[in-house]
DNA sequence: CCCCATAAACGAACGTTGTTCGTTTATGGG
DNA sequence: CCCATAAACGAACAACGTTCGTTTATGGGG
């Protein structure tokens, strides 16, 4: 009966925000230079996101799913359970807020900007420390594997992630982040070495 | 030979700021809200402070100042270690975020929204680092003091208070905080149980 | 004690922003 | 081949942080 919303839009409108967030940041990205860049009107933004933060979502979402599902494959070809752990420390606190332009950054910064509504990522939340969980379980000696049946020490890997999240997006990257790694898996796995 | 800044006004304004930021969030409350509570104009703020940033620094520094020293001083009435080092990261990641209106939650929003310039705030996070880790080695058992003896792991509890921090304005108090709380002192004082 | 240079204080304005509105234009089912 | 419908558009809105030009109060020198 009229114009359907078209795939191709969509996709460029997404590929043209994922470039702007990379290059100015979440908070200094416009509307208006998505849109230019996506070769459309800024209103017709508002006809496939209903807002300036779902779009972020809408980019974020894929990305971080992406991002865990490479880290337990890349985490499967180690076979020493202390390496193991720091590999998958080591991807989250400090390659995720680097990848792609900083982009893990530029989502805690939407976050903080934009959110009242947590409703959003609360699920995807959820979802990563499940599968952070399972990861980080599987390098635990077994006398401690109760202490990490749950998502508890997944949810503060979380927690710390987005400090160092925001860290890098204000300072940089950390200089003092390979002694954490050092300490936070000692803590954990150190009576394979006693 | 003409006008001074008068102390009272610029005192006006920080608790105008305060009381703004507590209510609204730090994107949330405007200069102009702040001046009109205050009792000024707009423009007399920037005679005072040079952006809504700066402003948002001179009220979280003292703050946060304040809130270690007094965690300092209520640690230093528990005895057991292990209690007072679940009292302490207690503090940090479930009364700080929640104190005073959220603010330790409203200090990371307004990072996060207008921060580019880390170094306004090192200065105070390394100090606050360095206090913490203090606090902490008093807490450790003899065989592991070694392992704090820098800041690493006052650097990862502060990271993890970015996120719970975050979380706590997104979302709301953590159901899951006390079940990470149990965690991560067993991690580090097990050996006065076993 | 009285000036007056100076800087606090002010109201208006600037340049942006995310978002909305009214209109035009393209299109897919009848 | 229509035409109701919704995509697409340009203009406008409301609000923001910040700046500007002017007015006004004041503290040190005569």
């Amino acid at each position: 009966m009229a114009q359907t919303k078209k795939d191709d839009v969509r996709t460029k409108i997404v590929e043209s925000a994922r470039n702007e967030f990379q290059d100015h940041g979440y908070a200094a990205s416009t509307i208006r230079g998505i849109a230019k860049r996506a070769g459309i009107s800024t209103s017709n933004v508002y006809v496939y996101f209903e807002s300036k933060l779902e779009l972020l979502f809408a980019i974020y979402d894929p990305w971080l799913r992406a991002q865990i599902l490479q880290l337990e494959a890349q985490a499967a070809e180690i076979a020493d359970p202390k390496e193991r752990l720091r590999a998958i420390i080591a991807t989250l606190w400090e390659t995720f807020p680097a990848a792609d332009g900083g982009f893990g950054t530029i989502f805690i910064e939407g976050l903080a900007v934009s959110g009242r509504e947590g409703q959003y990522s609360r699920d995807l939340l959820h979802w990563a420390e499940e599968r952070l969980s399972t990861l980080v379980a599987s390098c635990v000696p077994q006398e401690r594997a109760d202490q990490f049946s749950d998502t508890a020490f997944a949810h503060i890997l979380f927690m710390a992630f987005d400090g160092f999240a925001l860290n890098y997006g204000l300072i940089g990257p950390s200089r003092r982040l390979d002694r954490c790694l050092d300490l936070i898996v000692d803590l954990i796995v150190s009576d394979f070495e006693t």
